[in-house]
RNA sequence: GGGUCGGUAACUCAGUGGUAGAGUAUCGCCCUUUUAAGGCGAGAGUCCUGGGUUCGAAUCCCAGCCGACCCA
């Protein structure tokens, strides 16, 4: 039988002979340990510095430093990166490595490497290098390393779908979101815009503990394995410990730990982590995804609006610099003081139905109706007025918006409003159209509370998969007294889409969930 | 869950019933400042999978898998 190669090992195995080869020229780049790389300006003054040894610092170093009239600042490096295009030719090649800052051309001369030249040749797109040298200018005015030594430090077997560019034609990476999605590593190595936006996400939940250190809140982490998986309104994913015989859920929200928390005295807790939610995919939802919350002992609702205002103006500032920024072709300005809109009034002014209309179910129905929105499977006022709002209201909604007192039923963990006890002193915030936040003066009243789980119980009975279980060792915790306390969450990977100006929540998730491939 | 669209070489894509194509990448030769070079030549396919219609299917029909978007 004749051996038959599918083309892709095909491709494999000629980088695999190339690999055999430098194993003989040069050692097997596998083998190698560890790479110094440096940096070193010489002034024409004759003062000597080091610099950061990246490509575009070097970069940067050689474009900044005087230049007499015959002579250049002198600049030896030893840079490391990705061979990421490669000119090769019979006496002389060039190539680009990328680092993690960015590129830099880098120049083989075969006269002045001798045997070492062969090496050069068996380079393959893909493979890491190793480069010392020192930076000149290159005839079409291009900053690159004249390489005076080389090494290969690791080869790369597969090959990589780098782009090109011809007239006007190009290539660029991966095309198939799929494919992005799948094999991250392979989109970030060839797109600049992909790595853009997670060093971005990086920056924001820096800037995002960094305010809440400052004000003396104190960052925790709180159960992810949960006997009760309470805290928000979501179906939980189940597993199972089998030393404790016990089913145990991944938590849907941080909640009701950190409020323990709070009744144990901590006063300002903040935990940045990851929520799990068994429900379905979409641009907007992932099964995991990561949550802020943060609680304030003795403040309200109000103060909680400030603390908002305050985090995003902190975050958009060390991203921007101002409190500006754009989002999907608008521009979004989140100094504050940001709109407050009650429910209903945003109702009235967008759908224009009058409050009263929420007063029985049957009025709120024929509203509904009214609107055209399918009423089939309402019980609810509450659920109506959300429904109505999420149709009607939150379209509308590009500026900085909270929105304010939310129904009662659906609200079981916000405290009453002592004016109208049907709704409750909680905000939702929205920027271009998202929800990104939901804040409450949260519950301290152990009855209260277990009023508020019993009707969700009684949902859950009726049917409703995501009603609030009963948690009676959160209620034991309250009836230890709990001060008064403002709480917030806001989900990470939302405020990075809308910092970042991206439409889809899966390009601000490294490894978005996805189906296995069989 | 429903609807629409997509899956062809490693990558990006053309090909709508009659011998599977292009550019890039790959391989060979030439080339000492190139510009995601250039010249000459070569190899490369389970046309997502499985059925069906047809003399003949990448193409038409049915089912499935994976994905994108919209809706619930």
């Amino acid at each position: 039988m004749e051996e038959h190669l599918i083309p892709e090992d095909e491709l494999i195995s000629a980088r695999v002979e190339k690999l055999d080869r430098m194993k003989e020229l040069a050692g097997d780049p596998f083998a190698v340990e560890r790479y110094e790389r440096y940096a070193l300006v010489k002034a024409i003054s004759g003062d000597e510095k080091n610099i950061e040894p990246y490509s575009t610092d070097v970069m940067a170093a050689y474009e900044d430093e005087p230049q007499a009239s015959d002579s250049a600042p002198e600049i030896n490096v030893s840079l490391a990166g990705r061979v990421v295009s490669q000119r090769i030719m019979g006496k002389a090649s060039f190539a680009h490595i990328l680092d993690r800052k960015g590129r830099i051309q880098v120049y083989f001369k075969s006269d002045e490497m001798g045997d070492a030249y062969e090496l050069v040749k068996l380079l393959d797109l893909g493979d890491f290098i190793g480069v010392k040298g020192f930076i000149f200018r290159t005839r079409t005015g291009e900053i690159s390393v004249h390489v005076k030594e080389f090494t290969v430090l690791s080869k790369s077997v597969r090959p990589i779908p780098f782009g090109k560019e011809k007239g006007d034609q190009r290539w660029y990476g991966l095309q198939d979101i799929e494919q992005r999605y799948r094999q991250r590593h392979v989109d970030l190595i060839t797109s600049q815009e992909s790595r853009d936006i997670f060093e971005k996400r990086s920056k924001i939940v820096r800037a995002v503990r960094e305010y809440y250190d400052n004000r003396g809140y104190l960052e925790v982490e709180t159960p992810v394995l949960q006997a009760v998986a309470g805290g928000a309104a979501a179906r939980p994913f189940n597993t199972y410990h089998n030393a404790l015989e016990h089913e145990f859920h991944l938590r849907i929200s941080l909640e009701l730990y950190l409020k323990r928390l709070i009744v144990g005295g901590l006063e300002r807790v903040y935990e940045v982590g990851r929520v799990f939610r068994n429900e379905g995919l979409s641009p907007r939802h992932n099964p995991e995804f990561t949550l802020l919350e943060s609680y304030e002992a003795y403040a309200d609702l109000d103060d909680v609006m400030g603390l908002v205002e305050g985090l995003f103006q902190h975050v958009c500032k060390t991203l921007y610099g101002g409190t500006t920024f754009e989002y999907q072709g608008q521009t979004i300005d989140v100094a504050g003081p940001w709109r407050r809109l009650p429910m209903l009034a945003g109702i009235e002014e967008y759908a224009g139905v009058k409050p009263e209309a929420f007063s029985t179910l049957e009025s709120a129905l024929a509203a509904m109706e009214s609107l055209g929105i399918p009423t089939e499977h309402e019980t609810l006022i509450g659920g109506i007025i959300e429904k109505i709002h999420e149709r009607f209201v939150q379209p509308n909604l590009i500026q900085p918006t909270f929105i304010t007192d939310f129904p009662l039923e659906t609200s079981p963990l916000a405290k009453k409003r002592q004016d109208n006890p049907n709704l409750t002193r909680r905000f939702e915030v929205y920027i271009a159209k998202q929800e990104t936040g939901n804040a409450f003066s949260e519950i301290n009243d152990p009855f209260d509370q277990r009023e508020r789980f019993e009707a969700q119980v009684k949902l859950k009975a009726s049917g409703d998969e995501e009603a609030h279980p009963m948690d009676e060792d959160f209620i034991r915790a309250l009836e230890y007294g709990m001060p008064p306390t403002g709480g917030l969450g806001i989900g990470i990977d939302r405020l990075v889409m809308i910092f970042c100006n991206q439409d889809n929540l899966r390009d601000v998730l490294l490894f978005p969930q996805m189906k296995p491939e069989k």
